[in-house]
Order: structure tokens, then C-alpha cells, then sequence
DNA sequence: ATTAATGTTCAGAA
DNA sequence: TTTCTGAACATTAA
């Protein structure tokens, strides 16, 4: 469940290779359902070999290491996706593994060479490696353009994508091809900090409201980040130097049906479903009716 | 032993 | 243009 937090937090994980040499790049097992690889793996693996990474970047809930030839090699998690930096021993799983080599001259003449490892692994195997040409962004990583990153779009843009639908907010927060990062977890968290009802539709939203809703989405984006991303009960999510997250202890409502509101300390957490996928709210801060007289 | 549920994206259809 | 449905997949809980 990687979204803008945790895909951010595997971005600042693996900043070291920034001005490292790829010096090898393969796939150690061959599974069964291989993952989406763009251009086919071993044409891919062999277009990495001898490329210089020259930057770490994220867009929205993909993560994009720039090479020295002009293009970019992009990573989906979706799911299960998640990176690992020198790992102790090489775990199941595995889709891609870059050896990458820098070199750090030192100021007597002693050459000081570090290799370092980077895995992609993804248990369900539904997330995509690519490498793309890194001129075409910052819209166009996958096959369809994705919107504005969360963490950079104002409060009237986010009006003016989302404003006119006539679906649940919650729903719309998730479309990437209107504003990219948000999921499943940071779409609950924030309507709940913004105190609107995750069933209301988009063009049912006051003005103030979308100001809410987007300082709303900054915080907990924010602070999300600062606690590394949430690992879920089922782990699939850590760092690239396998900690756990800690956000999930500073969920407000994600997975807290039953328990008391810890904003109005009234209300009790209710899972609805919306979109197919489980929400999470108060009744009592998230009323349907915005009361606002 | 089945079956449901999990969350993200995409193809295809309404 | 927008919205909805199902498929892709592994693992766990019921």
C-alpha cells in the first residue's frame, strides 16, 4: 500500500546511490507471473548496465531514478511493491537487483570504492518497472498521464480537478489521473482532519471546505512522512532499510472501527464502503450536512 | 476446503 | 468526459 508517504520515505532511503554506477542489474528467480517490465526484462537489464544515477525523484506514488542517458527508470509498487538498501540476505520475492558502484575520491589519493545493493521486491507481483525517456515528465510516467503531486497542488486547483464530479470526495481523492499520491489510508485520515463526510460529492463542496480539505491533506502528508509511512498489520510496507513505520499508531480512523473519535471523543469509527474499498469515519465530526448555517 | 478481503492500476464498457 | 466493473496477483483470516 505504498502511497506518497511511504514512496517518499523509499526515495529518501535510497538517496545514496545518487552519482553511482550501475555495474549490475538482474532479476535473481524467475516467478511463475513475472511483473509488467518495460522494455522486456533482459533488454532492460542490459540498457542499465554502465548508467550513472544522477537523481532520486518521486511523482506522486512512483519512483523515478534518473540516468545519465536522458532517461528514467520508474518504479510502481501498487500494492506490494517496496525497495530494499543492502539487505542482510537476499528475501523471496525478488524483481529487480542493481549492484551500483560509487566512488569517492579522497583528498590523498586513496580511492575509496562503496557497492552498494538495491532490491525491488513485491510479494503479489502487481507493481511495474519501466524505463522511460526522462524528458517527457513530469506527467507521463506510465501509459496515462497522472495528475498534480498532492504535496505540490494549491487548494483552488484541487477545486477546480475534483469540484465538478458528482462522486464521493473519498473516491475522487484516489483518482491519480486528478491529483497523484493520495490512497486508500491518507484519503480517510484527511477527510476526517478536514471534518468532511467521505460520501459527500465533490460538487456538494464549499470553497472553505476545499481549503480544509487541502490543508487537511498537507498535515497528514506531512506527517506521515515525518514518521516514516504506515506499516499495516500484514507488513508488507519498511523503509529501504527495513524499519517499520510508525504512522500507523497516529491513524485517526484507518482501521479504528469501533473505537472512540479521538477529535470529539464522541463518536464512534464506522467502515462504510465506498468505491469498493473500505472507509473509515466519525459520524460526529463528518456529519453528512455540513452545519455550518 | 472454499471463499472473502486486502489496495492500486488499467482495460473495457456503460 | 465521467463512472463503474472486473482482472491482475499472494497471502491470510474466516
Amino acid at each position: 500500500m505504498p502511497e506518497l508517504p511511504e514512496v517518499e520515505t523509499m526515495r529518501r532511503g535510497i538517496l545514496p546511490l545518487v552519482g553511482g554506477v550501475i555495474v549490475e542489474a538482474f532479476c535473481p528467480t524467475s516467478h511463475h507471473h513475472p511483473i509488467k517490465y518495460s522494455p522486456p526484462a533482459d533488454r532492460l537489464f542490459a540498457m542499465l548496465v554502465g548508467r550513472r544515477i544522477t537523481a532520486v525523484e518521486r511523482c506522486g506514488k512512483r519512483l523515478l531514478l534518473r540516468l545519465d542517458d536522458e532517461r528514467a527508470l520508474v518504479i510502481e509498487p501498487r500494492m506490494t511493491g517496496r525497495v530494499m538498501l543492502d539487505p542482510p540476505q537476499i528475501p523471496s520475492h525478488v524483481r529487480l537487483v542493481l549492484q551500483v558502484v560509487s566512488e569517492h575520491q579522497e583528498p590523498h589519493a586513496t580511492l575509496d570504492c562503496a557497492e552498494r545493493t538495491m532490491i525491488f521486491r513485491d510479494v503479489r507481483g502487481l507493481g511495474t518497472v519501466r524505463l522511460l525517456d526522462g524528458n517527457t515528465f513530469p506527467a507521463e510516467l506510465g501509459p496515462h498521464k497522472i495528475g498534480p503531486d498532492a504535496l505540490e497542488i494549491y487548494w483552488q486547483e484541487l477545486r477546480d480537478r475534483l469540484g465538478h464530479r458528482k462522486c464521493a470526495v473519498k473516491v475522487a481523492l484516489l483518482d491519480q489521473k486528478a491529483i497523484a499520491g493520495v490512497g486508500n489510508i491518507y484519503a480517510s485520515e484527511a477527510l476526517h482532519l478536514a471534518k468532511i463526510h467521505p460520501a459527500m460529492p465533490c460538487c456538494a463542496i464549499t470553497n472553505r471546505q476545499w481549503q480544509r480539505l487541502h490543508e487537511a491533506l498537507q498535515r497528514v502528508l506531512k506527517e506521515a512522512i515525518a514518521s516514516q509511512g504506515s506499516t499495516l498489520s500484514d507488513g508488507a510496507y519498511a523503509t529501504p532499510s527495513n524499519e517499520a513505520g510508525r504512522y500507523q499508531h497516529l491513524h485517526r480512523v484507518y482501521q479504528r472501527t469501533g473505537e472512540r473519535c479521538c477529535q470529539c471523543r464522541r463518536g464512534i469509527i464506522r467502515r462504510i464502503v465506498l468505491g469498493q474499498r473500505s472507509t473509515f469515519y466519525c459520524p460526529v465530526c463528518q456529519p453528512i450536512r455540513s452545519r455550518n448555517h
